[in-house]
DNA sequence: TAGCAATGTCAACAAGGCTGACATAAAACG
DNA sequence: CGTTTTATGTCAGCCTTGTTGACATTGCTA
């Protein structure tokens, strides 16, 4: 089944993995897996009363240690307010520190706290052990496969920011 | 770099696609890439005054014409109480027909007009442009393993309903 | 007939987006 | 030096979309 004579050929060839059934799947699939992604992270946060916007932010303070707020902002896509909400309790809560530029002192850097590196483990723990055994069990190629088209699906300015975090990885 | 030894061997094998670096950088991805397959869609929701549950219910009414309530509450995982509130003005801007049942009376089967019809085109159409410009360039290698590792990342309640409608494509 | 199933609805609440407006401090510029 | 821009924070209010709990209706089923 579907696998019919697709019928979207371009330049006369015949791309299967093309086909309107096909792209479904696709978007299907991405939909019912974005749910499992973030499944086992969701239930840690809220047994601690915090969401998903806090993991995000956690993840990208993580991920460059003394990043500025506007830095952050850029790479989450969202605006000052927002973040703002999220960042306040993760400072309140010490989970976060938030310290004076030396260079140019209207500038915040972020910083995970001892404290916050504890729960990033724990979350990043939980995320991680599904990630990878998605991976392991499908494999080397699959994974490569996987990367290709996420990147591809990724808006230009998205995928600038994605490759400038993985190059520079500290 | 990010090529060192990885030093996440299993069974003695060294992984390379399984390092702490390579997990993030899926993880990452997957933040990513999702912005972007929902970003099309988004735009021409937000013109009508509807949002991402809207696109959703849309979809899965598309794709499984005449699905009750019970069905689709349990493919999307939401609340009746979420769900109601959608279908509820995707059926007063006649979008969406609720038809009582047949056989059983107390369902209601779910179908979208020629007026719902022309949205889900329009929002299908700008998502799979997308899609396919991502899938064409990466590949049907990369396609099928972008698929694989989706799968494997789903929760297994997930995969079941993912596979149930990818089998009975109409 | 009693009980369960499918649906709808009301109310209230929370997270996390958004906009707009305003304040402050520091850098940058002319 | 004075002006403007930048980085950040904050207040207020709005929207969507998720949640729980309670309750009503209808109709299937044992």
């Amino acid at each position: 089944m579907a696998q019919g004579p697709g019928g979207n050929g371009q330049h006369g060839e015949t791309l299967l993995f093309l086909t309107d059934e096909q792209l479904r799947k696709g978007i299907e699939a991405m939909f019912f897996a974005y749910k499992g992604f973030t499944s086992d992270p969701d239930r840690i946060l809220e047994e601690r009363g915090y969401g998903r916007a806090h993991h995000r932010a956690i993840h990208f303070i993580h991920r460059s240690h003394g990043t500025t707020v506007n830095n952050l902002l850029a790479i989450l896509g969202v605006t000052k307010q927002s973040l703002n909400r999220v960042l306040r309790t993760l400072i309140e809560d010490e989970l976060v520190e938030s310290r004076v530029g030396t260079r140019d002192k209207r500038e915040r850097h972020l910083f995970l706290t001892d404290k916050g590196l504890v729960l990033e483990r724990e979350l990043s723990d939980a995320q991680q052990a599904r990630v990878r055994d998605a991976f392991r069990s499908a494999g080397p190629g699959a994974v490569a496969g996987f990367r290709t088209v996420l990147e591809a699906m990724m808006d230009p300015e998205m995928r600038r920011r994605y490759q400038r975090l993985t190059e520079n990885s500290r």
